[in-house]
DNA sequence: CATGAATGAGCCTTCATTCAT
DNA sequence: CATGAATGAAGGCTCATTCAT
């Protein structure tokens, strides 16, 4: 007989959501935030309505708990400070290519769901900053720092340069979202072409 | 006794579908597009419900409308071409500061309300591609095509380059309105930043 | 400078009603009473919805207007008294016909859509009883009476019997424009053949 | 724990879809289609205008209901083919008898607004037709066959002559809802009379 | 008389949420 | 815990009717 605090429990508990979630997220990216019903997700979970609710006060926690298992996602992939080792390039292009790549066809429809509600929900915006931006920002500057004392210009200022790239970066992917057939033809280049136009400038070398 | 296709008549017509257009952007702004009845936007047009309907077909055509209405400040307003003959710095700081400064506390939620639709309606994602992002690539592709041949480097792909920096700026829009106290606090300052990085890169000048 | 009552005045109030019916009747028969709008009307008729208020107090009275119209063409068609001289079978032919006849494939719908408001609108039931049901009965009992000494069996129900053949004249009306495709097929033969079902019970037994 | 195909499950739901029907038809009845709201509906059957919803499509599938509803009726009351070992004064006299003494007061109402549908309603239409006008011929053809053998006149053409007798009670009992007082008043004596009309005419001649 | 833009009441329908089983 | 039928508030939209020009 299995009380509510036991391990089994919170482990059955913890797979629902996941379950509940998953299908959300199929869901949602499928139709969008606004036209899927709660009575879709069921569905798609092969579970009853008011199931969902014992596990999620309101069809928007939906969302918060998704962007909460993206940014356990990055928390668990982002082991880019074990790059400050090698070179700038290498550590650039890498700090590049994780958001691109770990993009694909599938997480694409979920994103733009999910970014299309953090514009415009003030809880959700506010769980994407301090769970997804800032935890970015704060696992990244100490190797940008380190870059910075070593291989950068003197004058960089480093937290503008790094809202320069996470910018940049957001805005390709945005970008690609909205339907641009280059950047969706080149995406694998992205890496390397971005990091040589950050890196170098577009300007001539002045003599 | 003016008939309906009076040149009189025609400039009514506008000044009402303007006049529901700006109190459409105001309450969109305000609340969001799902979120908005077209009670509120009667009432703060002072009208009645059903005269909305007489000029747009349904509440999705006012979200196209203002995208439209959008489109056309743009049009008036990018002079770029012009710049072509000044130095290249002068020309992408206008460039870039053309779109940011363009955003005034009161264009920027609106923007945002327009941009989460956007990534997620067909309809208006396509009539944003091809009202928005290809004719500012049509109209400023040329300028950047004569200073490729003067003072950039001459592996420089053209096409990427103008994905690259639109990109970063719909970056930096998007961050900032996502709620980055820095890139609101330096602002004014981004323009020439963001031309420095992208001329001269953030690497030390190779010796 | 025509005043009010002038009969030139009245005639072009007559002109504009009859426009108006008529545009009403073309538009009914094509959707129906309830899809029908008044714009639909008026742009048939090529004026402004308000005019139309000017002859008819609400969309209702259009319906009460047309069946007006349909009993003035019956009121004027029927000449059924002068074959009171003819033989009973003639007689009887003539009277069936003329219901059957006059449903052109133009008049089918409207009718349709008369019948189908009488069924279900007191005061178009009232008016239809009024003015078409009534003056028709009335018209033909004489002839009917007077048949009745001479060729009809002793014991007929004068008018039960004219309730008889008006039902039976309603009935196959409606079946065809329920879709009976028989009735359709074999439509111009229908007078002679009920006729011919009617008299065989209504004569007198022959010898 | 009724699973949702349980025998269980399937009664209550034809229990709630009656329940639904039963209102809609006091309330149809009363009103109109046309009149009646769903709220109406929802307020006779004492549950939320919703619920109608989890039973049926749209306000238009509940008229189908009930023209379903009287299908079933008719096929479970239409006993006819048995009768066709009597005589055939009494078999016609039946046959006539049914659907006039079919309309209760109760009936007639929404008779009535099913008709009047009916004449307008394309989808209505076609299911009269199917379920209830097409199995009563099939149902009642081989009778007339069989008398056409025995009593009727040797050139009787069966699938005109049930086309007449069927016009003639559709007929009359429509000229009842008009309004005709003579018709109401004499109800009861119409299955006798018209037997005896049409049997007179059907009727081999007598000798 | 004619116009047609404006009105606003009203209805169908959806769907997030609840709760008795 | 799970269910899913029931709820009912809410909103987009239509359209008969009015009235200032």
């Amino acid at each position: 007989m299995d009380r509510p605090h036991d391990p089994v429990h919170a482990q059955l508990n913890a797979l629902r959501r996941r379950q509940i979630l998953d299908a959300a997220a199929t869901v949602f990216a499928a139709k969008g935030f606004h036209v899927t019903t709660i009575a879709d997700i069921a569905r798609e979970a092969a579970i009853a309505n008011g199931t969902i609710y014992l596990y999620f006060k309101n069809k928007g926690e939906l969302l918060l708990g998704l962007l909460d298992q993206m940014a356990e996602h990055v928390r668990r992939d982002a082991h880019l400070p074990e790059l400050a080792e090698s070179d700038i390039r290498t550590f650039l292009k890498a700090y590049i290519s994780y958001p691109l790549l770990a993009l694909t066809s599938e997480n694409f429809e979920l994103f733009r769901v999910l970014i299309s509600e953090v514009l415009v929900n003030d809880e959700l915006r506010m769980l994407f900053a301090a769970r997804i931006s800032q935890p970015l920002v704060a696992t990244t500057e100490p190797a940008f720092r380190h870059w910075a004392q070593h291989a950068l210009r003197a004058d960089v200022d480093i937290p503008l340069v790094m809202r320069t790239i996470s910018s940049l970066l957001l805005g390709v992917i945005l970008q690609r979202i909205i339907g641009d057939p280059m950047l969706e033809a080149r995406w694998d280049d992205l890496p390397d072409q971005l990091t040589d136009i950050i890196l170098s400038g577009l300007q001539k070398e002045q003599p």
